[in-house]
DNA sequence: CATGAATGAGGATTCATTCAT
DNA sequence: CATGAATGAATCCTCATTCAT
């Protein structure tokens, strides 16, 4: 009984250990560049193994999407559902857990933002799809909401919640793409940190009423 | 010699031909996907000929970069250089150059944007990497200038300048790849034009002093 | 010495199982695209188990031709062993033997004409190569005694035994592998039996005297 | 202009010495045991060369299966319409027709009887299919009319006329696919054509009324 | 006995690129 | 100058089979 449980831990951990091989070849070549025998050399395994783990290299690859979203959804809502603070203040949290979640995996992160507009990432099964699809949309209302609360409170200046919203989501995904590219040209500093406050703090002033 | 300049001028209107049509099969199919027969297979001409014109793959696609970053750099500059502009005018321009160049070429835009990320654009000749990567530095260093004239005249906030045109282009390369991302799932509505607008219009009034 | 007896018992059993499974599996995908895994997963299986009862894939394949070809063998020697018969009624008998042996099993009767036709099923062992060959052979002769029997009496025209054997033989191959390609496109009527009656019965027509 | 012509005669001829290095390894090893390379080797060619001429594997294997349908389909027509001729001696004819076609590439004629029992062969292009069908058809049509026209003529027995069609099929891929296995096993004599003969002159002689 | 996990060995297919004409 | 033809080099993926537990 306890072996049964171990070994579903040890699957657990062998598509984990996959998956962080995959996330760091896939960082280092990108997705097209990468190829399966990378990763599974880094592993020393078989390419084999790996299809038993995962059905393809898409889809493997969109794996590794669901984790930061996850992480940022589950702490939007978390801001989202905290009584005590005021609109500003949540919105101020929006603001910290995009740069969480930029730090929990930064490389996947820009590959998010640039999964849709490929269209050859299409074996991709549907339902790993809609799920990525589905939790940015759940973000995106999550912002959504609190702005529109704002707006009736008289705090922030009239606007669509949902473009708001994606304004939020524009910057976020502007700022992680650009600036991965930016360190990638000077990778000694740390540009995003000081931008990223800045960035939207004049958006938070921008809101105001 | 007459005949030498009409050599001239054909070799470069074939350029710009298979230029043409590579954009488009680009655009549609992301660079990996596409192929070189792909954008033969639209002119109706040989592989082998675009060969002729452009070292390789990577080359060809570099050099469509070009053309957008030159057309957002000279409107820049016009927008710097007018001198009966106010600051807070001159940054709404720039906001409009910005939307500008977007309906210019909106794909290849997203690739711009997207371009320094994958390694494997490796390829490329130096010059042109160094040549796009110039005209970039040189449209922000203009935002960062206009920026920190408005700062020294007290009507914008405090902060550095190139921070500042980091942030406006991050948001624009955030709405392009976003909103990108967006037209493809919801393809009648143009979402871009008023997000744009209102996006713009919060970070011009963050900055207001 | 019952314990050892049960054990028997249950490893054919199982040995049963496989093959049942292997069937349908075979069945419905063909040899080649029908795979290991496709047949442990029917069985709720691994398939390292599947490797305890058969040597390898070919060996499985090989033992479930044996079934219906058993089948007809039996049924065969019958209907040549009643002495109460004439040739002629025995002719009819195999023609009816024929049509059970074909509704016993249609999908591996039609896999074992296609049988030899494969070079590649070489890794099938020697002896159950000859087993199958036997069979087969053992009712043509029985075929073919009948038929020179008739010739003997005068009853069926003059021809040669094995010809005739063959010919009833390719008669039934061909109906099998035929009609078979077209239930596939009008799954719904039973063409064979209607087809399998006239067809047999202008070959005992055509062959009296 | 020539030069044109030359080409697109090369072209032809590349592409006929594809198929015959095809058939003879498809004829060798089966389907599926052939290979792309196999193919290759044989012509000295690159697999990758193959491909400008046919999509894949299968539609290469299929292309080679109209070459003696198409034959056969020709001399069947040219059977039906020959007017000085009985209904009797057209049936004669079919026989004939049908040995003859065999001749012409027997190895083939095997697969195209085997050919619709696979499913996997699907990647095939369905046009090649339907042609492949559609002869099948025809051909069938053909002998059913000359059939009824014989019922009608009182000269055969009441029979479908279709039915009848699918008889002399069956027989003739009866004959084909087991005539064929047992060449393998003992390929020194000839087999099939007084085989072929005995087995159409029983069923000429037991459809005649 | 049963199996979950792993893989070696291959095979189809693709495509940027070259070169003789 | 243009090109049709050819290909080398990859790469994804599959699957029969083995083996430690």
């Amino acid at each position: 009984m306890g072996i049964k449980e171990r070994r579903e831990r040890e699957k657990t951990a062998r598509r984990k250990q996959i998956q962080d091989a995959a996330r760091q070849v896939f960082m280092n070549k990108g997705f097209y560049s990468a190829t399966m025998e990378d990763i599974a050399n880094k592993l020393e395994l078989s390419p084999a193994t790996i299809y038993k783990y995962f059905k393809n290299k898409e889809e493997l690859f969109a794996s590794l999407m669901i984790s930061p979203l996850k992480y940022l959804l589950e702490h939007t809502k978390k801001v989202h559902d905290e009584d005590n603070l005021s609109v500003e203040d949540k919105m101020r949290g929006i603001k910290a857990v995009m740069y969480q979640t930029f730090q929990y995996d930064p490389l996947m992160l820009r590959n998010i933002f640039y999964f849709q507009l490929e269209n050859t990432l299409s074996s991709i099964s549907p339902e790993l799809l809609t799920r990525i699809n589905d939790v940015t949309k759940q973000v995106m209302n999550l912002i959504a909401e609190i702005y529109e609360k704002g707006v009736k409170q008289g705090v922030f200046v009239q606007a669509d919640g949902m473009a708001c919203a994606d304004i939020f989501w524009s910057m976020f995904a502007g700022l992680v793409v650009y600036e991965e590219a930016k360190k990638k040209l000077n990778p000694k500093k740390d540009f995003l940190k000081p931008t990223f406050e800045t960035a939207f703090d004049f958006l938070l002033r921008g809101i105001k009423a």
